[in-house]
DNA sequence: GCGAAATAGGACTAAAATAGTACTCTATTA
DNA sequence: TAATAGAGTACTATTTTAGTCCTATTTCGC
């Protein structure tokens, strides 16, 4: 649950990847072969990331893509808003929270909290921390769960890998 | 982004009622009418909640649903945990994270430290506080933008509400 | 003991969101 | 002016989610 969608993943890669190039530009069909992820989705996440200024393009021959700012200025939570619009965990969180079940919801307002504090969360991490510590611990569990069910992992490794 | 399902946001909104309702038992039914959500989905929560031992259950005639504990001692933590399953960013913020780019990913484990941050403030947060204070302020944003874009809201008000 | 009321559990369907692809247009540089 | 690279848009397939329905089991009241 409270996943991100793979293109937010995937935005994250890329920009990090962008991130360890420095100044220089890099293109679209590089990036894509640097991360091995598909040319045009690489593309796709490239336009929305400089649409939401996080990266800056360069057209034309020896053109591309480069971040906008430092990495250590760019939050997770900018890379998240580009790629999937303001964090908000309920329909209802908002102005007069017209849901169908208002007069007997007695919850509405208490998500904006949670929102805030996830919020502050995800401010406090930068696209820097992030590259920072590659992996943190092998076997990463929460409250005694194993945080990341490894479903796919798990299939690839019952066809013999 | 970062949403949560519908289910968990009604969830939460049947769970409000049975602590709003005390130690006594309630019908599936009788949430559902209390609530205004559809009978086949409330009994389908509280099956789910149930199993996850956040409420307990009663068969037979004049049976129902109750919280197992007091709605200060369930976190929202919990009730998404029950709901939606563990919180987890990505596909690859556990074990070995075997997914297809592990070679070229420098970002992986970082993810962990906003699943922690996110988790922290999730556990901190009971369904007794949520019950508490309904809603905040009337217009909520956050760093500027309004929080929850009310496209059915919109929707609604254009047709002459 | 029997019937009604209620949950348990699972299977199934429809709808919506997401991911990924393709194609055309525009700008820049050599 | 031709080649390269991004911009924009539209489309399709897949996956996930929401919601419904049906049957079995349990318990209470008569």
């Amino acid at each position: 649950m409270l996943r991100l969608s793979k293109l937010t993943d995937y935005g994250t890669v890329v920009l990090a990847r962008l991130a360890a190039g420095g100044n220089q530009v890099s293109s679209a069909s590089g990036l894509a072969a640097a991360t091995g992820i598909a040319p045009p989705t690489v593309s796709k996440l490239l336009k929305l990331l400089s649409k939401s200024g996080l990266v800056v393009s360069t057209r034309g021959a020896n053109g591309g893509y480069r971040l906008s700012r430092d990495a250590a200025e760019i939050s997770a939570a900018a890379i998240i808003d580009a790629l999937e619009g303001p964090v908000s965990l309920t329909e209802c969180s908002g102005e007069d929270s017209c849901c169908d079940y208002q007069s007997t919801c007695a919850v509405g307002g208490a998500w904006q909290r949670i929102n805030i504090a996830i919020r502050g969360a995800l401010d406090d991490i930068s696209l820097a921390d992030l590259l920072k510590n590659t992996r943190l611990n092998p076997a990463f569990r929460f409250a005694g769960v194993p945080v990341a069910i490894d479903r796919a992992c798990a299939q690839k490794k019952s066809r013999g890998n």
